[in-house]
DNA sequence: CCATGGTATGTAAACCTTTACATAACCTGT
DNA sequence: ACAGGTTATGTAAAGGTTTACATACCATGG
């Protein structure tokens, strides 16, 4: 039963009292076996505790059961959830999920581009942005690769995440409802794919509006908590403030609450504040964070699946898959302040 | 260069002149070769970009070079940071990381043992606190295996974490100098270890202060927001209030703050709450929370340390690692309300 | 100059599968 | 009764590596 050694194949064989390539087409091609051996085979396979040996089936098969995932940094508080939706799709067929981390590390990136020649991955996902793997980058043989969360810019890899420019429209919309006229954009970026659609969603909702843009009231920002948190300084420097802040991401916004607490300011009395994402945290912030939500688990679930027929047909079905986001309502956006006097 | 199909290390040979032996020999044990012949392996190596591959090695060492991780729940915000430190150290010694998560299924559990068995693992990585494969449990041959964030029940399994009791007396401990006498301890748990460690902490800490112990304010709770928001009823309906509560981790203190704030209580005017791991979102609390600190980037990095030490010493060198637990002070504490009149 | 031993390399088997091809048995229709 | 086709099974090669064993060479010491 429990022996030192696993089961092979030859042993199932032997117990069965057919051949190794019978006992292997019973268990892939069942159809291809006689009712009775089949029966036979399975018994020896329940007796042996047998297991097919992936390390010896992938190298027969030239391609491994395994999907590589990369991304910049794992703490994300998107990433997790994205993660169980390309985990669990990739589980129901068979494969599995080995993770990576580049930190925006080239040379990090580097090694799992070695990974990845090494027939270890048959796949990739990506969250990154840009292909990680530094100035190799163009010459890089690539497996069958879906890009996720964030599209990919150096063209060519299938993406699944939200319709960012649907979201950015929804949160706009919303300020604009509530009578503010004067929203500021933090957080555009020329780099960040996701980010500049969100501008254009931005856009779009004030251009429907018939509200002029403001380029002073737009400002760069890379994603994180201080770039909201210097986004508030530099507007209050310059003096050009906006009634409502609609941020790129939600850690933008929660560094835009945090920079608006410390002068004094209160959220929503004073200045409104939409976030994107909907990251575990909003719902905790004081004021709770109205934002837009990424069905992440969904986007995981899509991208697996689309990379899985990648891998089986050879050819992508679409290029992009775009989920609707979803507008949630929380406590950070009201009226801004001359309508309610 | 960049062909079709991977160089294999045939194509090095015969490009090098020499035989695949000395090639293997070469790239593992460069010590065994001239250094001339090295010379020529590496330029063919260079020239012809090879990497191993890493399933024919795999199958002819009998042992992978990836390691399972298995979580109850992946998006537990605890994971992540551990998950860094676990992917940091295996990266550096070759090894890549796979992940699996069981949402407590037994099903999903075996999964991964029919996993382990095909030689996909060379090790196991533990978060759940008890081992995730069903009734097969007791029969089953795991590979080494180090339990992390939560000591594994059913033994023999090292374990590396925080030390709980001591991170439990530096709660408890601090309550007590703010001068609480009455204090709530919530989510003690007999099937969990790490909350009973803190419980003892939490005993341990009263007794240094001769107070005596109130089972009357000691709640059951199983980690989750929602067991502290039941807590807070449960205490209010039966009338027993302490001045302070202390939370078995932070999800528990959130629903607790949560409880005491639907009921119009003021944190930490009315009642002083702490918490236990610092995730992410105890800084966003309002009031902020104070807590215990897990260091988990370096229980991530201590733990895979210590599995691919069992990988190829055989011996676990010592069964637990217990990291010290810093205490993180924010705004949840205050003196209680009678001493402050 | 030879025995001894060390060092560097090569040969071939083994790890466990999958599958093309070969074979054998059986059935069908004439 | 037999050609031809279908179905079920077996044989053996191939996939890329590591390593025990064999071999060849060279140096050393007597």
């Amino acid at each position: 039963m429990s022996n030192s050694t696993p089961a092979t194949i030859e042993d199932v064989a032997r117990i069965a009292n057919v051949s190794i390539a019978t006992v292997s087409r019973a268990i892939h091609t069942p159809e291809k076996v006689a009712n009775s051996t089949r029966l036979k085979v399975n018994q020896a396979i329940a007796v042996t505790g047998y297991t097919t040996n992936a390390m010896a089936r992938s190298l027969r098969l030239g391609r491994s059961n395994m999907i590589l995932v990369v991304a910049p940094d794992i703490g994300d508080p998107n990433f997790s959830n994205i993660l169980i939706g390309l985990e669990n799709e990739a589980r129901s067929h068979g494969y599995g999920i080995l993770i990576g981390h580049t930190q925006n590390d080239a040379q990090r990136g580097l090694e799992y581009l070695k990974f990845l020649n090494s027939n270890q991955a048959a796949g990739l996902i990506l969250f990154t942005g840009i292909l990680p793997f530094g100035h190799q980058t163009m010459t890089a043989r690539l497996p069958p690769s879906v890009g996720v969360f964030e599209p990919v810019f150096n063209g060519g890899i299938p993406y699944v995440g939200v319709d960012d420019i649907a979201g950015a429209r929804k949160a706009v919309d919303l300020l604009i409802a509530e009578g503010h006229r004067k929203i500021a954009f933090i957080g555009d970026s020329r780099t960040r794919l996701a980010y500049s659609r969100r501008r254009m969603g931005y856009e779009a909702g004030l251009d429907a509006a018939g509200i002029g843009h403001d380029v002073r009231i737009v400002l760069d920002g890379d994603g994180t908590i201080e770039s909201g948190r210097l986004a508030v300084e530099q507007l209050f420097m310059r003096d050009t403030l906006p009634t409502a802040f609609m941020c790129v991401n939600d850690q933008t916004a929660i560094g835009v609450m945090i920079g608006l607490k410390t002068r004094g300011y209160d959220i929503p009395e004073d200045f409104s504040v939409t976030g994107f994402d909907d990251v575990p945290q909003a719902v905790f912030m004081t004021p709770s964070l109205t934002t837009i939500r990424q069905p992440r688990t969904a986007i995981g679930k899509h991208a697996m699946a689309l990379l899985l027929e990648l891998l089986s047909d050879g050819e992508p079905p679409e290029t992009e898959i775009l989920l609707r986001p979803d507008l949630v309502v929380r406590n950070s956006v009201a009226a801004p302040a001359r309508l309610r006097r």
